[in-house]
DNA sequence: GACGACTTGTTAT
DNA sequence: ATAACAAGTCGTC
């Protein structure tokens, strides 16, 4: 069975969960309607709302039900990782996983569950880089966690 | 700073 | 199977 819940910040974050795993997170311009009763979407919606509020949380603790290719899947292993106001660039993942920036940029865009898997602490060597959402979003999330080597542009 | 070449997984043809 | 595209990067002007 399928939950749902929302959480407001400069957008609606709108998030589902299925058998205890994050499947899904959107922004949208509308909240969905609320869903759910298991512990594990009760502790994500206070997590999220503490995390929008400025607070440090970690959601490596929760379950994420990944339903894309083995080579997206690996680079988001990797990014789900990279801790709270922390940043590293798609080349240094693509030196990792040896392949190119390029084809990080696109696995990233892939990417379900923005927030929950922190893709937007992925940044071009020479700037903000992508994000599907908008790039305003992400710069937004960057100053909420205080990233610091990127300030000038923020 | 702008531009082209190179890259590589995904997507469309 | 093949070509076009993209959330990048590097060398050159």
């Amino acid at each position: 069975m399928i939950e749902s819940l929302s959480v407001e910040w400069k957008v609606f974050v709108n998030v589902y969960i299925e058998n205890g795993k994050v499947f899904k997170v959107e922004f949208s311009k509308n909240p969905v309607e609320e869903k759910f009763v298991s512990t594990t979407a009760k502790m994500l919606k206070k997590d999220l709302e503490k995390y929008f509020s400025g607070r440090r949380v970690d959601f490596r603790k929760y379950d994420v039900d990944l339903r894309v290719s083995s080579f997206v899947k690996s680079v988001l292993e990797i990014v789900k990782n990279i801790p709270y106001g922390k940043v590293v660039t798609y080349g240094y993942l693509a030196r990792i996983l040896k392949t190119s920036p390029r084809a990080i940029g696109i696995a990233l865009k892939l990417n379900p569950v923005p927030v929950i898997i922190p893709c937007h602490r992925v940044v071009a060597k020479d700037g903000l880089g992508g994000f599907s959402a908008g790039v305003w979003i992400k710069r937004e999330l960057l100053k909420l966690e205080g990233a610091t080597f990127l300030s000038q542009q923020l």
